[in-house]
DNA sequence: GTAGGGTTAG
């Protein structure tokens, strides 16, 4: 499998970026397109909203500038028009100092200017982009008070504020309601907002129905439909269905995809760790010419990094540079995690200063990928001072943060430390999620501290986090490894009485725990147990149970246990293979059984010279 | 003459 993939992902660089035929002819078709126009838009941009604006407007650099000539405009007699000042909020809002251009509307309101829609419109936009919905709607009564009708762009704006803060059940409602009391007639950016509501929520049946109701109306959807629903299709892995979609818009409806619809699929297959795919894919963009961007070769600089081709990432953001592209922080991040997860932290940390010199700003994600790099190495002292480091400068340790620094104090046994840093978490407003809530249930238990998770876990009593079968599987395990097997027996039932239902994990560590303490007897029960009710053994399973017979020297059931893995077609791991020969050379166990064992050594084990002898 | 939407990272 590993083998597969890498061979793959090698034919994937040779075929895009090996030799310098290749990379010379990728070069002269970039510079091209910058001949033909295809290069960076970003500077003629600019020009035009110079060329657009009133004078003073263009020159607009940053916020003190806007605020200067605000302060400029309410100076003048007569006033300027609102037109003018709604000019100015724009700026400043597409800046997004959203804060300040709320402020700015107020002093506009205490001047006597007579706000219209437009400014009402940036105002309800600001809240919104600020988690501020229900100010928004506030906003929307003074709309109505003031006689102004709100719009399609109001609602608009409105409905994306929702979807802002996860509120897709209003998000629904108010869009129905829109439509059935005819308050707005939706547009297409009205559809592609609640798509992607939607789709954020997973929900891409709904959003295919919606996009099937918009070819009903004049309303046609456009590539942001599109585009919305491939990228939702792409990150719940239905590839296939992307693609389907993306054939019929292209085929069918005659869209020309662009740059953002290839890069959601080439994020998808890679995520699948389709390569062949993702570099047809990426072959068949340039051959439509259009070039990719920063964020496709981000994706491409990520894939390979998590599969820990860290040379061929800075091989692409080396071909990215050489064509005109910029590597963000994005980049850099994906760069620094790669070299993490392989324990070079020195070459990660030589990225991470050569970030500052390049004039980009680490971030959360940049501090929370070395500090995952130096717990992984067990280097707990550094990973607290990258910790401490980021919080000094500003920056908030968001969920992943703690959960990944709550792991690496656990793992060197620090649990006072893990205990202190996860009330911090608390103090901080971060809400621990499932995973936070394992990680700490396992790192208590792995640390002898059984009795501190069984309290922490009756703390939190009744609540969604112990509706969760990882709960009782870390804690069954961590109680019998405590041998307090009645606990974890007690456990066993109690989430049964529950109503969930124990997975083939949960069978596996109670049996572990009943072999531990010699209960031969339950553990058959429970395992008999495991097929009748449709969650049969897994080779976990039996090798717990084989290594379970084994110590407890009762070697009358090993040989049945062999045959049925060699009908299911399982392995043995290394531990259970080893006892296994130990026994027979201790003469425990019947030679003849080698011929059974032998086929079930799994393949990546005959390699090894240890256990080949 | 002014206002709105889609892609990437732990």
């Amino acid at each position: 499998m590993m083998n597969q993939t890498s061979s793959a992902l090698q034919a994937f660089i040779k075929f895009r970026f090996r030799g310098n035929s290749i990379t010379n002819s990728f070069l002269v078709h970039f510079q091209l397109g910058l001949g033909l126009g295809f290069g960076p838009h970003k500077a003629s941009l600019h020009s035009n909203v110079g060329e657009h604006a009133p004078s003073m407007l263009g020159k607009i650099r940053n916020l003190d500038g806007a605020l200067n000539l605000f302060d400029e405009m309410i100076q003048r007699r007569p006033l300027p028009s609102v037109i003018k000042f709604n000019q100015l909020l724009t700026v400043v809002t597409k800046m997004k100092h959203f804060t300040c251009s709320l402020d700015l509307f107020n002093q506009m309101c205490s001047l006597g200017i007579p706000v219209d829609k437009y400014s009402m419109n940036i105002v309800i936009k600001c809240c919104c982009q600020l988690y501020r919905t229900n100010d928004g709607f506030a906003v929307l009564g003074c709309c109505f008070r003031r006689a102004i009708a709100p719009d399609v762009f109001i609602f608009s704006a409105l409905l994306d504020g929702l979807v802002i803060e996860d509120k897709i059940l209003e998000a629904e409602k108010l869009f129905k309601k829109l439509i059935k009391q005819k308050l707005c007639e939706p547009d297409v950016v009205m559809y592609n907002t609640m798509i992607k509501g939607l789709c954020k929520f997973g929900n891409n049946v709904t959003a295919i129905a919606l996009l099937r109701l918009m070819e009903q109306t004049n309303c046609k959807p456009d590539v942001f439909t599109y585009n919305t629903i491939i990228d939702s299709l792409c990150k719940d892995k239905l590839i296939d269905d992307a693609f389907k979609l993306f054939k019929e818009m292209v085929y069918k409806k005659g869209f020309l995809p662009n740059v953002i619809t290839y890069t959601s699929l080439i994020c998808g297959l890679c995520n699948l760790g389709r390569w062949d795919e993702a570099s047809k894919v990426l072959k068949e963009m340039e051959d439509e010419d259009i070039s990719p961007n920063v964020q496709t070769y981000s994706v491409l600089v990520d894939a390979f990094c998590k599969e820990g081709k860290v040379e061929e990432a800075e091989a692409v953001i080396n071909i990215m540079v050489e064509r005109g592209n910029v590597p963000n922080i994005v980049t850099y991040n994906s760069l620094i995690d790669g070299y993490c997860l392989r324990g070079e932290m020195s070459k990660a940390m030589a990225i991470f200063d050569s970030i500052t010199l390049r004039g980009l700003v680490p971030n959360v994600v940049t501090y929370s990928a070395l500090l995952n790099g130096y717990c992984k190495n067990l280097n707990i002292e550094r990973a607290m001072q990258m910790f401490r480091e980021m919080t000094q400068k500003g920056l908030k340790p968001n969920e992943v943060t703690y959960t990944t620094m709550l792991q690496g104090l656990f793992q060197v046994g620090h649990c006072v430390a893990a205990c202190k840093l996860f009330d911090e978490m608390h103090a901080q407003g971060q809400i621990p999620n499932d995973f936070t809530y394992g990680i700490i249930l396992n790192g208590l238990c792995n640390n002898h501290q059984v009795e501190e998770a069984l309290s922490l876990f009756q703390l939190v009593g009744d609540s969604k986090l112990n509706s969760n079968i990882v709960v009782y599987n870390i804690l069954i395990d961590g109680a019998g490894k405590c041998r307090k097997v009645d606990i974890a027996r007690n456990l066993f039932h109690d989430l049964i009485g529950k109503g969930l239902q124990p997975d083939v994990q949960t069978y596996s560590v109670m049996i572990n725990g009943f072999c531990r303490e010699g209960l031969l007897m339950e553990a058959k029960q429970l395992f008999l147990k495991m097929d009748e009710s449709g969650c049969p053994p897994d080779n976990v399973t039996y090798c717990v149970f084989l290594q379970g017979y084994l110590k407890n020297k009762h070697y009358d059931n090993v040989e049945m246990l062999l045959q049925e893995m060699d009908g299911r077609g399982y392995s043995l791991d290394a531990t259970t293979l080893s006892m296994l020969l130990n026994q027979i050379a201790a003469k425990s166990l019947d030679r003849s059984m080698l011929k059974l064992i032998g086929k079930l050594v799994p393949k990546e084990l005959i390699d090894e010279p240890g256990l080949s002898a």
